[in-house]
DNA sequence: TATTAAACGAGACGGTACGTCTCGTCTTCAA
DNA sequence: TTGAAGACGAGACGTACCGTCTCGTTTAATA
């Protein structure tokens, strides 16, 4: 939790003690979220209890609209019509449109995204870098990645959860495989580890964000290609 | 002109032409506009002339509420009535805020970013590098661009526009410094000169738009010493 | 309703059966709105329910406004600040300014307007005039009803609307008391009746619209006193 | 002259004068404009003169306009694009679009509608009021009267004109009949003509403006013989 | 015959109001 | 208490015209 939000269960936040665990917490329910750690439902009080039917709907339809319609589509009120959801429902759990997209997002992508596990480093990194260029490539994840990006331009909280939840939990698994190959000698000692990661994910994201040039699979061979150079011992 | 707008001097587009030559046609006035190549003010059959100063204003008064409120308080009303203009004006010269705001930043910000003149790539480069960065962090360009990019996510024209008449300008002469290094010797035979552009710059605005990590002047050394080192001979 | 427009409680129409009843069901909620007939609230579905102050302050914030500023600065922007409103809680319940008014007008008006009981005609008739006329001249009501007028010329739905609700509502009354006049040997037997209500009311409406002579008492003494000799068997 | 309005050739105005002399003199140019009088193009300075054919094709286009999309179409704007004209030629001449509808009007009603010479009072104003309702209803004359009493009344300046460029000449030459038909005893000599008047011109324009009935001939052949009936001796 | 001032077309300009859209909040009823 | 429905105040959107103001061009009386 970012504990600037008020709400118990918001969407957005829940970064630190989740980087730290390579475990992610995702507001929405059972089954859609948890991943690899049991998680109660959190039953407070009496009345009727959240439904577990009605989130996955909001979610779904955000991944539906933000690739059918785009950023400039997606409203709140579009959103609650296509789900079939009072707007209520859907602020009473997210605190704005960049959060649901978040959540939406994690909850869609999330379960993807490998890592290969092996020792050579530029194999690895090529890898990892195919698999997320082709993930934005060929699946809405890029649209949706666009649009979030763009809307966190605008929307601190949205920033601070977007890095957090994604940004970081991504750099932490690779961080770790820069350090295991600084450790093997594979790369130089006084890797600035955090700019080498940037290096090479800086320019996915232009491209992504710009569109200047493809993001094509010749891209990704030619710049880990250059990287991997740049940063060995 | 990218021919898909309809009216004459539209703020947005003026991309092929001017990609091609080097030399840039803002849609503003004179003296603001004009970047050594003179140019006909483009009289239009008779009516009343376009007001110099009032374009001006409006560029001026953009700038400022971009850099005070940020993009989600850039509105065209509250441009017009900054700018004591009517909100007709600016659509009649502009047909998004997205368009305001690139060409304002196009007109304060063009005048400056020069390009060091040496024979030393690593130096060239850092250089370049180092006076964006600068420009980012120190001055409003980079809330700017930010707004911008964000903005063109959801508006292809807006997208075409930045990219023609913004990057590409840039990266027109930054190609070239790169062939010159290649030529001499300094960079490989075989470089994808626009991957490798993207090594460095993507980086640059990673960091702008996500704000994981600072601009500082270090991560330009270590950023362009990677480079450099990735794409050498 | 007149079944042209589809909004379930939409200011304009609600004629016929009205007419037929001389009942009077204002889009307004209970209290304003009833006159002689209980009436439920029309409860559709769940959603929050209409309120009633909100309507009556649209109403009263009409009046005034057409009364202080006339139909020229009779506009939904001020009538909407006027009243504490947004324009979209008028837009949703009335199709055009017009249609406030009207319902302003009505919701005024009605109430009033006696009928003189009485079984000369001539002196029923003359008294009625006097009525409408007086309110006419000393009211905020001849203004109004100019403006209405005014509004219909270009406005078909509130023509309608106007004729039904106001005009038709009053004459069904007159043409009563012409018929039961015609009966007792009062008027001549083949009287058209139609015709013969406008040579009395085309006048005053005549000089309500035009003001090219004074609604003065004296005048409805004579056109009355004209026209009964006319009407007479 | 109203003397209201400080240019020298505005369209509104010229009441007085006329009324007395019975004679109609149109700020429009010769040919359209005069009739029976001749009269100075006023020629000050030395500037071109104004374009005859230039009025001619905006109360043309006024007609035209008015007649096909009704008051809610008749913008100055509009009318400037159909009649082939700078909006600033129409305001030079004109003070509101009211103003030019009056002319136009004017310009091509008025040299229509005489008067049955006879001396029987009930065959004169039949024929008389069966002519004014022949125009209403079958020529673009009712369309435009509609619009322009609509149009007056938020518009001070153009309702006084209307009543003295129209009205008032008509009841000029109506009162003449009604004051013969009074000498000649066949009518009372105690009648207030004024009111007299309004008892049938008003019927015809009430059914004019709210058309709850139709402008049939039956009905002038009603409304006079009861009027009649109501004003003899 | 050249001058010159008004008329004229075009259209830029600061405004106002339009009617629509979406926001985020609030209120009501049903589950 | 959740959730769907939807009323509500707020305010920006992009458009249409308003009436005023330059512009450059045309036209005809005047000097």
């Amino acid at each position: 939790m970012t504990g600037k939000l008020d709400h118990p269960a918001r969407g957005i936040g829940s970064a630190d003690a989740e980087a730290a665990s390579g475990v992610h917490r995702m507001p929405v329910m059972d089954g859609h979220a948890e991943h690899g750690q049991a998680e109660a439902p959190v039953q407070r009080g009496r009345g009727r209890t959240r439904d577990a039917a009605t989130t996955a709907a909001i979610l779904d339809a955000a991944m539906e609209q933000l690739t059918e319609k785009g950023l400039a589509g997606f409203t709140i009120e579009g959103l609650a019509a296509r789900a079939g959801v009072g707007k209520t429902t859907i602020y009473r759990w997210w605190p704005s449109r960049g959060a649901v997209a978040l959540d939406a997002f994690l909850s869609a992508v999330e379960p993807q995204v490998p890592y290969p596990d092996t020792d050579d480093f530029a194999t690895a990194l090529q890898g990892q870098v195919l698999a997320l260029v082709r993930a934005f490539r060929d699946t809405p994840a890029g649209r949706v990645v666009r649009a979030i990006l763009a809307e966190a331009q605008a929307d601190r909280d949205l920033a601070e959860a977007f890095r957090a939840r994604w940004l970081e939990s991504r750099r932490a698994t690779g961080r770790a495989v820069f350090r295991k190959a600084q450790e093997s000698g594979q790369l130089r000692q006084d890797l600035e580890i955090e700019t080498a990661i940037d290096l090479v994910y800086g320019a996915v994201y232009f491209r992504l964000m710009t569109d200047h040039q493809p993001l094509s699979d010749e891209f990704v061979v030619n710049l880990t290609d250059y990287a991997v150079r740049g940063l060995r011992a």
